[in-house]
DNA sequence: GGGAATATTCCC
DNA sequence: GGGAATATTCCC
């Protein structure tokens, strides 16, 4: 059953259209990028010398970069730039399959399953810094809220409140490292300048 | 030389572009947004009947939004919806000044003071060290999720998921911020010590 | 008016 | 290929 309660819960933690927090989840539609990428391809208006379906419908060839993105772009986006049209397809995962052309591939990204295109996020940008905290409390989240509701309800509802308060000093903590770190740049960047004053009346140093 | 070494090594730290994580920099250009807005005044191609500075140049007035809309945005954005424009400005921190026309102010946007957009940044991405949208939606909440259980109590629930993702995404944004004060550290210290150096050695300086 | 998602650009 | 800033859209 509940398939949609995870999902639920996923759009809580993570983001989501739309960013309302307790609506019911669900068949929302595609991404506009993709949409767009699909029917362009459907269209065909060009007998597919520009740009067309791969033999077996798995994905796609851009078979004129230079019409492409002169011609079909702008019909579709607001621009006409090839890198930018890749950089959309590298967010929402698409892979390059061939170093030979332009053909690229998604699982979820397939002739004649339009619907299926539902399927596909964008890729979520987890800065590199620190990617096993937001992970694993993500994990926790899901875990404890989760469950059945009722009973659990106020349970979960207890941790919650825990981890809250938790975030919250921690919080406080990090923002007193920053003010002290803001405070040594500052003090660093006086010495540095000091120096190199000193350093340019004459010959006499320290700090 | 002189600031020019400070600046330069600011800017290496972090991201320059629109210039925020580490701040203490200005960016060299203005955003593109502000100066296409400043030369659309400027440019009044159409006599200021569709747009123009207002009377001494301390702000200016769209007294024809549909026009404006359809004519003046397409030729400097990539769109042409009134809202679009508004939202813009708002982001960086323009101020509607009359119920009755669409007239805008910005301390630092005023007619032939174009070098003066430089000192006009985007309002979201300054995280100063206290941020005080955090404090007020925290307390918000805090509020909100000591009601009559029961009913509200799914709905305290998503509020307290929701701040707790908050919490999270800021947590993550704060621990990236003492990546670069750390990165920063590291290189002013450097830079240091070879100023320093070079300052025993004889004279000839350069960091 | 502004938060937040997606789109586009810029840059490594 | 992808991080991150700005731009545009959507929604409250």
């Amino acid at each position: 059953m509940d398939s949609s309660n995870v999902l639920e819960l996923n759009l809580g933690v993570g983001n989501n259209g739309g960013g309302q927090v307790g609506q019911s989840v669900r068949p929302r539609c595609p991404a506009p990028f993709l949409l767009k990428t699909y029917d362009l391809l459907e269209e065909s208006g060009n007998g597919g010398k520009i740009v067309s379906w791969n033999g077996d419908g798995s994905g796609f060839i851009v078979w004129s970069p230079a019409e492409f993105s002169d011609l079909t772009l702008p019909r579709f986006f607001k621009h006409n730039n090839f890198s930018s049209f890749i950089r959309q397809l590298n967010t929402y995962g698409f892979k390059k399959i061939s170093s030979k052309r332009w053909e690229f591939k998604h699982e979820k990204f397939q002739r004649g399953c339009r619907d299926m295109l539902v399927e596909i996020t964008r890729k979520k940008c987890e800065p590199s810094v620190f990617p096993s905290y937001l992970k694993s409390s993500s994990e926790e989240n899901a875990i404890t809220s989760n469950n059945s509701m009722e009973e659990n309800n106020n349970n979960s509802h207890q941790l919650l409140m825990e981890e809250n308060k938790n975030l919250k000093k921690e919080r406080l903590e990090l923002q007193m490292q920053i003010a002290e770190f803001k405070s040594l740049e500052m003090k660093l960047l006086e010495c540095l300048s000091q120096v190199m004053d000193n350093h340019q009346n004459k010959s006499r140093g320290q700090c």
